[in-house]
DNA sequence: CGTGCCAGGTGCCCT
DNA sequence: AGGGCACTTGGCACG
């Protein structure tokens, strides 16, 4: 691993290390002060500060203050970043095309620049998603009402994809919009969309109903009014609780199985394999792990530090 | 400007050095080879690998790969960072309460730690939003059709609030939906929701039309079909250009005089002061600016710049 | 603090 | 490339 710092370094040199660092493809980070100017989709300005800018391989930029989890300024991914000195100050300039969008960075002075080598290790893996909720659905759909049956995923209608499409008990068409968390009124109003769609599907009966139920942990209040004047229902219903890493294996496997894979088709029978229906076994965590006092006695890498400090 | 880095530390020294930074309450970033953990409103593990991790003074957490715009991994503002070595590696915590998370960061090797000072200028000044859009409107009501008159912004309904509400030539009620770039399907149901809330109001004469009017640069297909099922309209238009840097602030003065205060209530008569209805006058940019080759001679700040490559 | 909504939203997947 | 939508959306303003 190889790392690249200048500190307090002229212009010309933070150029010059800019201009080979964008050629190793390294991840940058330069702290200065710097003034900020972006146009393109909006447009924005911002005065002098003490900022991090950080450069990405990939084209993004990122320009941050000592607030906020979102970037002060940015450049999506496929910009192209550029360094020049203009005026006395070192500029970096990325861009892109398709939206035309330029964000400029202009530092009066660099305290820090870093080149870094990253590679690999960006599979994250998410769970309590809104795909996490369906399969739960799907694996038991009475969750949803006794004796409801889902028959397609992603089913199309003429305003978009519904997340589940199925019939209930007495053989009445039903949508499901499924949410992750707490829904307000554009849920309702999503939901309704479909269930308009379907009812005006030329080969419908025009007068078979057709039922819309919001599936959310939960819903507010102007939500739950929308939803009524539509003659709509809410299933109070959460994403599954993430599996114990050691076991869930077995688990991600069946539900993957249960999960339909062909779209807009009915999906096979729920597959009973696994037929615990909330098995929360949790409690298998390594002990080792848990908060203690910061200080602990534990081996230390072999590697020799240095430390610097700047004016 | 303090910066202060340490280059391969021991878990012990970067240990030492965090949590001075924390008390300093310093910017940090860390380099190094990790694995990530994050439990909370969903949960999400992460592999080894080398990442770049932010820690802000106000409790955001970064974890930023070589991809990317967003962070592969994050803790918002108002989390609590804790560092420790555990198992011989050093950990990062940041936690936060309501809702609970707490996202986890094991080095097993830091190749570069810094802690900065930074303080302030983060006014950013941005133009092109939606109200921007709503203050061209507010200015010249012509704009969306003859004879309009916007009577209250932000007015409130049973699904909500209206962008701008007003009446027609003949009197007709209008609701207006702004927005600032191209939109679907979703902005329809809003405008919708607006349209149907305001038309079932019990202090309105229920024969009355309500007219929904969609203010967009452009909309989709779909959106369309859905915007004409409904009987509603769509008026192309954009917020406006951003002013020239030096001539903006008159401009915005009057912009902000036209735009009324009170919400609610009747906006005071559009004061025609700057009564250019699209002056356009670009082309006062400083010429010293543009983009040329890359090298240039320019004075170069005084600053003893080091430079150090590890490994 | 919850509710509602804009955002230069970003990112993903599909056509 | 554009459409449609989820997201640990984030952030803001208002009740």
């Amino acid at each position: 691993m190889t790392v690249t710092t200048l500190h307090t370094p002229s212009h010309r040199e933070a150029l010059w290390e800019l201009e080979s660092a964008f050629d190793r493809g390294d991840l940058i980070t330069v702290f200065g002060e710097c003034s900020v100017e972006y146009e393109g989709r909006a447009a924005s300005t911002l005065g002098l500060g003490n900022r991090l800018l950080v450069l990405k391989p990939d084209g993004s930029a990122l320009v941050h203050t000592d607030e906020k989890r979102t970037p002060v300024n940015w450049q999506p991914p496929g910009s192209t970043h550029h360094a020049a000195v203009r005026d006395g100050r070192l500029r970096v300039r990325s861009e892109r095309t398709s939206p035309d969008e330029t964000l400029t960075v202009r530092f009066t002075a660099v305290h820090q620049l870093s080149a870094m080598g990253v590679t690999g290790g960006r599979d994250l893996e998410v769970t309590g998603s809104e795909a996490d909720l369906r399969r739960r659905i799907l694996e038991d759909p009475d969750l949803v009402e006794p004796g409801f049956e889902p028959t397609a995923v992603e089913r199309d209608s003429a305003a978009g994809p519904m997340d589940v499409f199925g019939v209930d008990a007495s053989g009445t068409a039903v949508v499901l919009e499924l949410k992750r968390r707490r829904v307000g009124p554009s849920a309702v109003s999503q939901l309704a969309r479909y269930v308009d769609a379907v009812a005006e599907e030329p080969d419908r009966d025009p007068d078979a109903a057709v039922r819309g139920i919001l599936v959310a942990p939960s819903i507010t209040d102007r939500a739950a009014e929308l939803l009524a004047d539509r003659g709509f229902e809410h299933v109070a219903l959460e994403p599954p609780e993430p599996e114990t890493p050691g076991a869930e294996t077995k688990a991600t496997d069946s539900a993957e199985a249960a999960e339909p894979k062909a779209e807009t088709t009915e999906p096979e029978e729920p597959k009973a394999e696994t037929t615990e229906p909330e098995a929360e076994t949790l409690g298998t965590e390594t002990a080792s792990d848990d908060d203690e006092p910061i200080e602990a006695d534990a081996p230390e890498p072999s590697g020799s530090a240095s430390r610097e400090s700047q004016q």
